[in-house]
DNA sequence: GTTCCTATATTTATCATATCTATCTGACTT
DNA sequence: AAGTCAGATAGATATGATAAATATAGGAAC
């Protein structure tokens, strides 16, 4: 399953976005022990010293060091001299990094990872929608329509269900012409990719076009409190779902 | 006052969160190199190769590489062999990342960055504060009363107007109970560390303690929909200030 | 003239080794 | 008990050499 969905975001965003693939020995080095760091692998035992992480991996201390800094940057690691190298507590990571996200997503798929996601975009993206309503170009708005118009292609197999809410969803946040905003692509492509399988399995789910038209519409008639509503209701459903699945879930 | 801003923000967090002091030659270049970047130096210029950023800042080329791996992990730059390294857009700059935020604080104070902010926060903390009246603890209740004691105290000259405010809407953040939103304690210090200079500059706005006060007795009180939206008032009237600043300012 | 291939130069990527610097520990001094 | 010093440890830095990737230009084939 994770590799589809990494399909998926690959296939809305170009492969530039992903800084982590195995491209080379010090992106390959990033990309495992970075997972292992999120996995929990080094919870209860020490980090290996610099030189031993060279030698369990069979890389240099030059690549070591480098994929160490990187996840310095990323906020996973920190490192002081005699003390060595050690993982930070979750709470100072950059969750909204993508490789970061990537691997919170593969480490084992939780509900309340995803209600998480989700209790962030229910703030996120009706805000964004009422933005758009008063600010996006033509151009964004033709986007958002776009987005649309592949949900409605979609519902008759000529596109794909996924890749064309991602894009309508991805259209809003465009729209809202604040970069901070534009800055949850890759979160909110994450949450949709992750809960659809999920949704759908909970529930027949049929694909709300209804519901994003809406959206669709108030932004279109600048009218920023609808499209807020609006996106507020597409969203608060997800949760919903979660919510419910989450009671069946516990016994 | 850009120092102004660092000491307090300082004061609030422990260093061990601001990856870039001067510690040493790698985080110097990396804060160095970084803030060059996001000041603009490099747009209609090449970036200079590995070789030469070593030269320039009188460092080996293992430094100057580990400098980059940080700025690449930040989204700022990407680097291929014989393409050379290229400063990304702006719109791949991790945002949220402790250090671009600083950066891009000392750049130049912009009204418009001012705007952005706030139209974060007026979603972002709404939706924590509906969250916190719902699902924080006995502890994390306490919290946000004490940042409210704080301001009261700061009224009265015995704390920090602005560590106080700054108190507040972090302990709503952590409220929350979702690892996400607590992302955003820097960016709220930050946005309130710059905003409440400007405020006062702009009005004679006095710390609106009630509209604190009426967040914390509906998180209390476990009444979520009151927390949203007295949380919102508050936020929405700093971005009415904001943009009556920028249409004085515009002629 | 256009397309395709190939050689070459350039730049990052990697390695190996040596040395420096910070800092924890414990012993020693006062 | 407090302060000082020496040793040990782990990251920080420097250097020089080599490998790998790839943009570009020049030439071959059509």
């Amino acid at each position: 399953m994770n590799r589809k969905v990494s399909a998926i975001t690959t296939e809305i965003f170009p492969s530039d976005m992903r800084t982590s693939l195995g491209r080379n020995l010090t992106y390959g080095m990033l990309d495992v022990i970075g997972r292992s760091i999120v996995i929990g692998e080094y919870d209860n035992v020490a980090f290996p010293t610099e030189a031993e992480l060279a030698r369990q991996h069979g890389v240099s201390r030059a690549v070591t060091r480098e994929a160490v800094k990187m996840l310095t940057a990323k906020g996973l690691l920190s490192a002081r001299p005699r003390q060595g190298t050690i993982v930070q507590p979750q709470s100072s990571w950059n969750l909204f990094d993508s490789d970061v996200l990537h691997w919170l997503l593969e480490r084992k798929f939780s509900v309340e990872l995803l209600r998480h996601f989700n209790q962030l975009r229910v703030a996120i993206e009706p805000e964004a929608a009422a933005l758009a309503a008063m600010q996006a170009t033509d151009a964004e708005r033709a986007a958002i329509g776009a987005g649309l118009a592949r949900m409605v292609a979609a519902e008759a197999g000529a596109d794909n269900t996924l890749a064309a809410d991602i894009a309508f969803h991805v259209a809003v946040l465009e729209g809202s012409r604040n970069p901070f905003y534009k800055q949850f692509r890759e979160m909110v492509a994450s949450a949709l990719a992750t809960s659809i399988h999920f949704t759908n399995r909970i529930k027949g789910r049929t694909a709300s076009i209804e519901d994003h038209r809406a959206v669709y519409d108030a932004i279109l008639a600048r009218d920023s409190d609808s499209a807020r509503c609006a996106m507020r209701r597409l969203i608060s459903d997800v949760l919903i779902l979660i919510g419910e699945a989450e009671v069946t879930a516990k016994p």
